[in-house]
DNA sequence: CAAATAGTCAACCGAATAGTTCACTGTTAG
DNA sequence: CTAACAGTGAACTATTCGGTTGACTATTTG
């Protein structure tokens, strides 16, 4: 449950969900992950601690440079419990479909 | 974007995610949906406007109670995000499980 | 050694969250 | 009509969040 809420709660701002896509493309350090973005590397910092502190990411220091890279395992997670509405949202579009031929009748 | 900002934040929230699962049971008055909770109705029906808020539940008042129902259109747009990640985490879980038989070996 | 680089830590700020209580509005039932 | 019920709204509190700056540590480079 508490797992569940922090990888939610990790994963609803824009800027770490923008830092596990660059992620996606492999291993890097704090400071070019933090470079594309109009922020203080304090607060890249904070926002990958947040990711870290929910197990997305794993920070490995290997001479002055904070190696990070993406561990998906909550996701699978987070996708497993959304996954338990899956055939709700496909009934509702396809009611919704029925419904937009049935108007356009 | 902020659209998944509010929706993963919406889900970040274990009482949130246990009133959506008892909508996913089918529409219900809010009295109903609060009952279980140790928590006033007012902090409640708080959530639920979060829920509201955030495109997951629709809210119709009749007579004088509001009953809800599960709108799961902004949950398939999260586990559409997620899935971007699918193969990543079964790459990872693979190479764990590799790992672990080399290790029992 | 000295200077630059990579990053953390601590203190602070304003806004948002999650909850409370109390007063209130509408609606239904006796 | 009156009482109970379903729910909202406003005000308040404590905590967390996302960001800043400035001082500091550790490491690499010239």
């Amino acid at each position: 449950m508490a797992d569940l809420d922090q990888t939610f709660a990790a994963l609803s701002d824009t800027t770490r969900r923008a830092l596990v896509a660059q992620l996606a493309e492999g291993e890097a350090p704090l400071s070019d992950l933090a470079a594309p973005f109009d922020m203080s590397l304090t607060a890249v910092s904070k926002h990958i601690r947040v990711l870290s502190d929910a197990g997305l990411v794993a920070i490995e220091k290997r001479g002055r440079t904070r190696y990070c890279r993406l561990q998906a395992g909550p996701m699978k997670s987070a996708a497993d419990w959304l996954s338990d509405y899956q055939t709700f949202w496909d009934d509702q579009l396809e009611s919704l479909g029925r419904h937009l031929r049935e108007e356009t009748k």
